[in-house]
DNA sequence: CTCGTTTTGTGAAATAATTTTCAATAAAAA
DNA sequence: TTTTTATTGAAAATTATTTCACAAAACGAG
């Protein structure tokens, strides 16, 4: 892999791409321009151009892009064309919205496995989720081969769920525990943290005026 | 307000410093050092001095941080002396862990008020929140003063939601739908965007080795 | 087939963020 | 008291990202 090497910047922005590619493609349109693209996901037109430039010349000059070639590009790009399996840790509060999350409407993505430590959620199915005990963590990640998890445990117990989960094979995590959790270097975090989230936005609303961009 | 322009790299990282000291704080340790901090909540030590040093100097060379300076400079920076009211828009699957997720364990901020389209949920009390009809969302918001929202409805009707929340005075939206929505330039929107995330930790997964950080 | 118009792709400039480095200072040890 | 060690704060260097602005290419109308 790593092949091409692009900002993470722009990385954060293909899914937003690729979501609107999609929406294009439904309404039939076969073309579509910077500037359109733009006012649709809010992100300035050069800096669109700047990122579909890291992957070669996509567009026509005087035309625009192709929705149906940026679509398959996009889509290879994001292994969007292969259906990736999750599990999910911790069948709580926000575990529950989760699973009933349609992920598989917008992404490839679905949640095949979740665990809980609560012995009558154990074996049971939750919305089409089979629902594992948390002793069988490390085993079910390693014959299911699952490499990414969702984390929604509370944050006690967040550290040791975690080194169980890598022990278990998992190279990315979506965390949504406060707890900035350690890993080697080969595992991937991102953080989702709903609190901060709030806050930050609390603490723009009160110290800036103009409110352009993320 | 405005008075201190940080970057807003800073900014996103403030409730993470803020919660930190929290816990330092209720530890009892009354000092604290930026490597010690880096190591918690992982982000360069550098990085951190340079954060607080937009604020003044409020550490002491050779010593390191007082954590109830800290705290309460913290506090009163991220508005989390006085109580914040949010509203919920939309309590279907991801809006009712919302409503129960315990923003106000870590944070001071509530959710004051929810709204749904469905007439059995409207008039109800939900998780202690209690519940109106969409139909009163613009004269509720202005009626409770309410200036933030949170908001979990389908994508289809997004953007008709925003734009009566924004009629309604609202100035800040957490944004759980995937629709980028369109809001005058008072308005300020942080996107949380549950499949993006997702797609992106696949992305870095598939095209990065080194895994360093965010 | 020509010409005006559109729109990309990209150097260069501007802006933003991180990291390095180190002098200054405080605390602890000798 | 003096020396050593720890640690900040800030300047400078570096790296990353965005934006400007325009030449070059391609389209489409006539």
């Amino acid at each position: 892999m790593a092949e091409i090497k692009i900002p993470k910047a722009t990385a954060k922005r293909l899914p937003i791409y690729y979501r609107y590619l999609n929406i294009l493609h439904d309404a039939e349109k076969n073309r579509v321009s910077s500037t359109e693209l733009s006012e649709a996901v809010k992100v300035d037109s050069a800096t669109i151009r700047r990122d579909f430039s890291y992957f070669g010349a996509l567009g026509k000059r005087g035309y625009g892009y192709d929705v149906d070639t940026l679509l398959k590009f996009f889509k290879k790009i994001l292994n969007q064309d292969k259906l990736t399996n999750v599990a999910l840790i911790g069948v709580g509060n926000l575990g529950n919205a989760l699973l009933n999350f349609n992920f598989h409407q917008n992404s490839n993505v679905r949640i095949s496995a979740a665990f809980d430590i609560r012995p009558d959620l154990a074996n049971t199915v939750q919305s089409g989720v089979p629902i594992y005990p948390m002793s069988e963590l490390r085993k079910q990640l390693e014959d299911q081969q699952i490499k990414i998890v969702i984390l929604t445990v509370p944050e006690s117990v967040a550290q040791n769920v975690t080194d169980d989960a890598v022990a278990g094979g998992v190279v990315g995590i979506l965390n949504f525990t406060p707890l900035r959790v350690s890993v080697p270097t080969n595992v991937r975090v991102q953080n989702v943290d709903l609190t901060n989230e709030l806050q930050t936005l609390i603490y723009f609303l009160d110290h800036y005026n103009d409110n352009e961009e993320n």
